[in-house]
DNA sequence: CGGGTTTGACCCGCGC
DNA sequence: GCGCGGGTCAAACCCG
């Protein structure tokens, strides 16, 4: 019976998010886990399903989870996050923090207690992630804080997701031929953490993981602007260089994209679903609404794509 | 010269 | 206690 609310709100999150990206439901190319950020819970991490974004979408799935126009359900506790208040108050995103309907665990009931230990350790984690290398308390267990896994196909390995990161480590992965990279948001005030790593079960798929927070507002577009903007703007300017490339705005951002990755943002959408994430999926829900493929919804995507892609894009790749 | 990346060393938690 | 693997640091390097 809770399993059944579960699945409800679940499905009512990846609908909500599906209709305000404007996107097809039909494509599956990135999934979606939550992890509530209890030590060692991530091997329960929640799948959201399955969700038909673009590499350079993934700015706006990350902004919609933190975006109140989310059922307020999901947001349990739009609590102020600690790290964001002692910043300058800025627009603070109502943060996966609060989105603590991951509930498949039984720690779920305890959910809000947790967010909050998790909270107030932070400040202290803050310290001592700076100063890794000084003493530290030992029998105090190191709490992760909530964490978004995306796992898309495609050949780009750092999708650019609108903030600025500054690399600070890469690591081999046990079983993996593929690296794992450690990436850091520049905003001093800041602590979010990203890693990216390719499956090694399928190279064509990475797994971008968020750690944390935003406590200052994207720095390339504002909020809800993606997908809205005219086609002019983001592909008509020979803007140039973005320097340092993701601190630049639309254009050359798209253009990243059409240089680096060409067809295979689309060859992936007309690559059959032969991604199988089961291992990681303790949530039946993407069965529902994943791997739907018909080519004709992408194309006749009113208003969707188009708005964002230009048209010779979207032509099938087989078509060239 | 400033900012980002690379990379070897180090720290820490965990399992045996 | 020891070894392993993940995560982080920080000096060196690179690049615009």
């Amino acid at each position: 019976m809770e399993k059944k609310q579960e699945e409800e709100l679940r499905t009512e999150l990846y609908s909500t998010i599906s209709d305000q990206m404007m996107i097809p439901t039909t494509f599956s190319m990135t999934n979606i886990f939550y992890d509530s950020g209890m030590p060692c819970e991530f091997d329960q991490k929640e799948s959201l399903g399955f969700f038909d974004v673009q590499d350079f979408a993934t700015q706006s799935i990350f902004d919609l989870l933190q975006t109140p126009s989310l059922p307020a359900k999901f947001m349990q506790q739009p609590l102020p996050s600690p790290v964001a208040e002692s910043s300058e108050g800025v627009n603070t995103p109502v943060t996966p923090n609060s989105s603590s309907f991951s509930s498949s665990s039984n720690e779920a009931d305890n959910d809000d207690r947790q967010i909050k230990t998790i909270e107030e350790e932070e400040e202290q984690d803050q310290d001592k992630t700076k100063k890794q290398l000084k003493p530290k308390k030992k029998n105090q267990k190191r709490q992760r804080e909530p964490r978004f896994a995306f796992m898309t196909k495609t050949e780009v390995d750092n999708l650019d997701d609108g903030y600025r990161w500054r690399k600070y480590g890469q690591k081999a992965v046990k079983n993996s031929p593929f690296p794992r990279s450690y990436y850091r948001c520049t905003n001093a005030s800041c602590v979010v953490k990203k890693r990216v790593e390719r499956s090694c079960e399928d190279s064509s798929i990475v797994v971008t993981t968020y750690e944390g927070t935003h406590t200052h507002p994207c720095p390339i577009m504002p909020r809800g602007s993606f997908g809205v903007m005219p086609e002019t703007a983001i592909f008509g300017g020979g803007g140039g260089g973005g320097g340092g490339g993701t601190s630049s705005f639309m254009v050359p951002k798209m253009q990243h994209y059409r240089q680096q990755q060409q067809q295979p943002y689309f060859h992936s959408l007309m690559t059959p679903p032969s991604m199988n994430f089961s291992t990681n999926c303790n949530s039946s829900f993407h069965q529902e609404r994943t791997f739907r493929p018909s080519s004709s919804s992408l194309v006749r995507d009113d208003g969707l794509l188009q708005d964002m892609v230009p048209s010779q894009m979207l032509k099938d790749p087989k078509e060239e």
